[in-house]
DNA sequence: CTGGCACTTGACGTTTACGTAAAGGTGATA
DNA sequence: TATCACCTTTACGTAAACGTCAAGTGCCAG
């Protein structure tokens, strides 16, 4: 048995740099199943590794709806081999996406880094 | 003298694939400064090098006024020397949040990656 | 001169992803 | 038992980034 701790959403909150509003939203997208004792929420080690994916992707510039997409790698309810060939070929075609734009940083990051070489250069000549 | 193309509204609408409110909304923002005869807008190739600039960090999920941030770097009103280094440290920071993203992306795809395979694996059980 | 197409300026509408009260429940602790 | 921190739901508000009309303008081909 693997020890199922439960985290009550400030708990998550203070891990994740989040807000409590948050949680909820993304619950209320179904996106997190915490359990209820009472109406207090109690959130599986499941759910908070399904934050952790959700809030990355969101710095990274993903909608919710992308990052549902993602999570539903994570989903146990996979009937059959028909639904798991879906969620894997959603899952590579999102990988070429992440490729896609680590690419595309890549040369944002040369973009800029040539600017600056020559705004450095430019300082220089001011000093003649 | 280099050649002084200008290009319309529709030209780079269809370059770039936006829309001519898009590119309306960018010159709004004081993004893009295209030239107007008449009341007709007519694009500079400084203009088209920002607007890719622009789409580009949009679709890597930088908001506007980020975006605008990098853009300085292009500005060519730069008057002292106290300025350039300001913006050249602006860039630097830019530059490290581009790091950071980029080593983000590798971990999501890291997870995504480790996920699927233990779905293939799964698929390869259903098999016996 | 007349279509017709591309362009213009408002101005209100929409979606996403939450923020922000208001009003009250819960549970460990003094 | 009262207090206090922490939690709850409901519901309206908001910022960013455009979308979507409506109504008019500029200009070239026939």
């Amino acid at each position: 048995m693997p020890e199922k701790k439960r985290y009550r959403i400030g708990d998550l909150v203070q891990e994740f740099d989040a807000t409590p509003r948050t949680l909820r939203y993304y619950e209320e997208l179904g996106l997190l199943n915490p359990e209820r004792r009472g109406n207090q929420r109690y959130y599986s080690e499941r759910d908070r590794v399904r934050l952790r994916l959700i809030l990355r992707g969101r710095r990274l510039g993903f909608s919710l709806e992308e990052i549902a997409k993602m999570l539903s790698l994570y989903d146990q309810d996979k009937t059959g081999k028909t639904q798991i060939r879906e969620v894997l070929k959603m899952g590579e075609k999102k990988l070429q996406e992440i490729e896609a734009q680590i690419e595309e940083l890549k040369a944002l990051k040369a973009e800029i880094e040539e600017r600056a070489a020559e705004l450095r250069k430019l300082l220089e000549e001011q000093d003649a």
